[in-house]
RNA sequence: GCUGAUGUGGUGGAACGGCAGACACCGGGGACUUAAAAUCCCUUGCCGUCAGGCGUGCGGGUUCGAGUCCCGCCAUCAGCACCA
């Protein structure tokens, strides 16, 4: 048989447009099949193109895709777009052009080279979040959310990045920086679109007992959303009607409380001016505190200041005790009540203050070392002292009881507190979705009738964000100026635009019908498809996208726009691909891989081969030029078995415990997004292959089966070219035989005392009970000697160990 | 500080409590070549001339047997970070 060389280039190209002429990969109307929604997080099309991370997760979900069809399921493995955001109106700005137009040549670039990768997408239903058509929906989804009292403007402190001229969102500021561009974050008081997504924090939470989700993203999760449980409880301000409420999630420590502690901006300071005789002191705290960032109130943690609120004291209820109350910038306004009872003895924070403003320490659970020494926090063991009707009670009782306490005297009550807060909505930005609301001054705030969305952007050619904070749509007036739905007066267009998360918090429900003009799809195609049966993503998006996502399903589900509760079956996460230098890549650093060149040297087989086969995938790998060159030398020998191909449709009997063996591990480790054993696998195979000199049909045809998904260009070509039928896109996913998995004679290791001494064969029949047989094996006899066997532990397969 | 993860050859990494280092990369040797590349074969954890010994971050423990389980440390990475 005359063999041509392997080149990737011209089969890789020739499979690709067959593919898409024949639409293979298309998902099917056929709702009578089980449906597989395979998804991965859609990109951002930036100018520089693809980079190698992007393909990870890619190719593992084209790869269970692929597997899924051959399984005999519909598969919808769709891809899209999410096209608004920051960069692209940010180089729009500086190139004079619109962004509409930048999207669009990015777009196409990102396309041409995923195509090139030979992805099993359904390019049918690709989706574009800044195509009218899909933000429509977007809109309409915000609509939906302002009906129901889940979208309110709020003047706020919020995250305000001096780079950007933008309001960041909590989840986009990472370590007092901006996310996107690194510069410092400042608070800035502004009147901004919120989504109360602190409304669904109880559901978010429950919902992530149903899902699939590996554990660190729950965990992830669970700790942003933070719940705690508690309780509040009145102190009487001396000498007053006033009250001063606190959260506090120990409130058995109640009578160990020694002072109290509010936020400085809590409006009770501001009530109790008259009374405070240092008013000066605590102008002064005020203005130094507000000037800090957040970031510099995080790295003096440690250094805890505040001002006593001299003049005024608080009556602790339980005991009646008089304490003073501080003001310090420990306590945040933004969580709980903005003010605590501060307890020295059992909390680390008020110990540190206590410690240095020389309050009283008292302690009231013992079981700790000296309270003076050092806070003790632990609430596992320990008992209640100090604490009247309390004593002797463990921590967890003396909650219940003091909680029943407060609440039958009317000072207090349960509560459960989160950490997450609600989600800033608005952007400054041209390059978003519009909001779509008008302000009328008879009638306030009007949404736009849903008839006439979408609300688009005004084709203008100066779009540059303004230093006043104000969206560069405010300056354009024959936009912001328009009709009053409700009254036909003048009224003015919201200016701000909505978030990049906005339109990636619902594009897996268009997927399932994407050129739908009445609703954000119909609802039997969302009945079909969702949810998401696997989601594959980054890490990063953890406290970001997922979360909103999963929040606008879990409303959209409420108000009964769609019939599936939450978002996604499962989810898995992969690991970053580093650079050679084990550095993150970064265009500083140089040490960026292009995946295009890589391509053009190895072949998108290659390629995806060695991206699945570097390393764990859940795991940061760093990429090497010698391991992807190894990729292709495997597809190499592949392709060579051709020249040993002989006329036999069968499997040889000394094959098909190594046939049988890859079809199992291969199967099995793809479902474990294990993907470099199942290469491994399937290398090992063709490695006996060529020990034993040739290949059968039936051992080729499994190997191409096998390795399709992976590499499926090159075994197209193959199985085209040996003449094994119909391509393989079409054909089933094989089977292996439980029976095969093992040859009849195994070799075992003889350890005399756990040591290996010997390895032997024996047959594989034997069983756990047979182990007294093997002391007559010659090797064995020859080991054991004289000695006295005490113990004989035989692990059939595995090994014998002889205790003498 | 809290939460989660990780620690195995020169490198990436394999190992249901059962033969540590599968499968690759790099390196070494050989064959084929006028030569090189490609390819094929052998070799490749460390120490030792052999016998053998030592080896999965460190220290203990459980077990016939521990990379794997338990206890205590150390280091690295990621996320959160004054959340009462």
């Amino acid at each position: 048989m005359n063999i041509k060389t392997y080149n990737p280039d011209e089969i890789e190209l020739k499979w690709q447009k067959n593919w898409a002429d024949a639409h293979a990969f298309e998902a099917k109307s056929d709702k009578s099949k089980p449906k597989f929604f395979g998804l991965i997080e859609f990109p951002y099309p930036s100018g520089a193109g693809l980079h190698v991370g992007h393909p990870r997760s890619n190719t593992a979900m084209d790869i269970i895709s692929r597997k899924r069809r051959l399984e005999g399921y519909n598969v919808l493995f769709p891809m899209g777009w999410d096209a608004f955001g920051l960069p692209t109106e940010n180089f729009a700005i500086k190139n004079k052009v619109h962004p509409a137009k930048v999207t669009k040549k990015n777009v196409d670039r990102f396309r041409d080279q995923l195509q090139r990768i030979g992805f099993s997408f359904d390019w049918s239903r690709e989706v574009d979040t800044t195509d009218p058509n899909y933000f429509k929906w977007t809109q309409w989804i915000f609509l939906q959310l302002y009906k129901h009292g889940m979208a309110y403007k709020s003047e706020m402190p919020v995250n305000w990045c001096p780079s950007c001229k933008c309001g960041l969102a909590n989840e986009e500021v990472v370590a007092g920086k901006c996310e996107r561009c690194g510069a410092e974050v400042i608070r800035r008081v502004k009147s901004q679109w919120m989504l109360r997504i602190t409304k669904y924090a109880q559901k978010l939470l429950d919902g992530l007992d149903d899902v699939d989700f590996i554990e660190k993203v729950k965990t992830q999760q669970r700790n942003w959303i933070g719940r705690s449980e508690g309780a509040e409880v009145d102190f009487k301000i001396a000498d007053s009607d006033m009250k001063l409420r606190v959260y506090t999630t120990r409130p058995d420590t109640l009578f160990g409380a020694t002072y109290m502690v509010v936020a400085p901006e809590h409006a009770t300071v501001d009530a109790l001016k008259d009374r405070i005789t240092n008013w000066d002191d605590v102008i002064a705290y005020r203005e130094a505190a507000a000037k800090k960032s957040d970031f510099e109130r995080t790295e003096l943690a440690k250094d805890k200041t505040g001002v006593e609120l001299k003049g005024i004291r608080a009556i602790n209820p339980v005991n009646g005790k008089d304490i003073p109350i501080f003001i310090s910038d420990y306590v945040l306004v933004t969580y709980g009540t903005g003010a605590i009872m501060a307890v020295p003895a059992h909390d680390t924070r008020d110990w540190d203050f206590a410690t240095k403003f020389g309050l009283p320490i008292i302690e009231v659970v013992a079981g700790g070392e000296d309270v003076q020494k050092e806070a003790y926090t632990d609430v596992a063991e320990g008992v209640l002292v100090n604490s009247g009707f309390l004593n002797g009670l463990s921590v967890a009782e003396a909650k219940k009881s003091i909680t029943q306490w407060l609440t039958e005297n009317g000072v207090g009550e349960k509560k459960v507190n989160f950490k997450l807060r609600d989600w800033v909505f608005s952007r400054q930005r041209y390059w978003g979705e519009p909001i779509p609301l008008v302000y009328c001054e008879k009638c306030g705030w009007v949404p736009v009738p849903e008839k006439d969305l979408p609300v688009l952007l005004p084709d203008v050619d100066n779009y540059e964000p303004t230093d006043s904070g104000e969206s560069p749509l405010s300056k354009i007036d024959f936009w912001v100026n328009t009709t009053c739905p409700c009254c036909g007066g003048a009224a003015k267009r919201e200016t701000d635009t909505m978030p990049q998360w906005a339109g990636s918090s619902w594009y897996f429900l268009r997927y399932a019908d994407p050129h739908c003009d009445t609703d954000l799809a119909r609802w039997e195609e969302l009945a079909y498809w969702l949810p998401v049966d696997w989601y594959n993503g980054g890490m990063e998006h953890t406290t970001l996208h997922l979360l909103y996502s999963r929040f606008w399903n879990l409303f959209l589900y409420d108000i009964g726009a769609i019939p599936n509760k939450e978002a996604y079956k499962k989810r898995t996460s992969h690991g970053m691909i580093l650079g050679p230098d084990n550095q993150k890549m970064s265009k500083s650093r140089g040490n960026v891989i292009n995946p295009d060149e890589t391509i053009a040297e190895i072949g998108a087989d290659a390629f995806r081969l060695y991206e699945m086969f570097m390393g764990a995938f859940d795991q940061a790998i760093p990429w090497s030029t010698e391991g992807a060159r190894g990729c292709r030398r495997f597809l190499e020998r592949v392709w060579r078995l051709q020249e040993m191909l002989v006329e036999d449709e069968g499997v040889r009997k000394e094959m098909e415990v190594p046939v049988n063996a890859m079809i199992k591990k291969v199967s099995d480790d793809i479902e474990r997004m294990k993907f470099n054993t199942a290469i491994a696998a399937m290398m090992a195979f063709v490695n006996d292959i060529y020990t034993s000199g040739k290949v059968t049909r039936g051992e080729l045809k499994a190997l191409m089966l096998c390795l399709n998904p992976v590499a499926p260009h090159i075994t197209e070509e193959m199985w085209e070219s040996c003449g094994f039928g119909e391509p393989i896109y079409t054909q089933s996913w094989p089977t292996y035989d439980e029976n095969k998995l093992v040859a009849d004679e195994v070799e075992i290791a003889v350890q005399i005392k756990g040591k290996v001494r010997a390895r032997i064969m024996v047959p594989a029949s034997l069983t756990a009970a047979d182990g007294e047989k093997l002391l007559e094996n010659e090797t064995v006899k020859k080991l054991v000697g004289d000695a006295v066997v005490r113990k004989l532990i035989f692990v059939p397969g595995r090994l014998l160990n002889i205790v003498c």
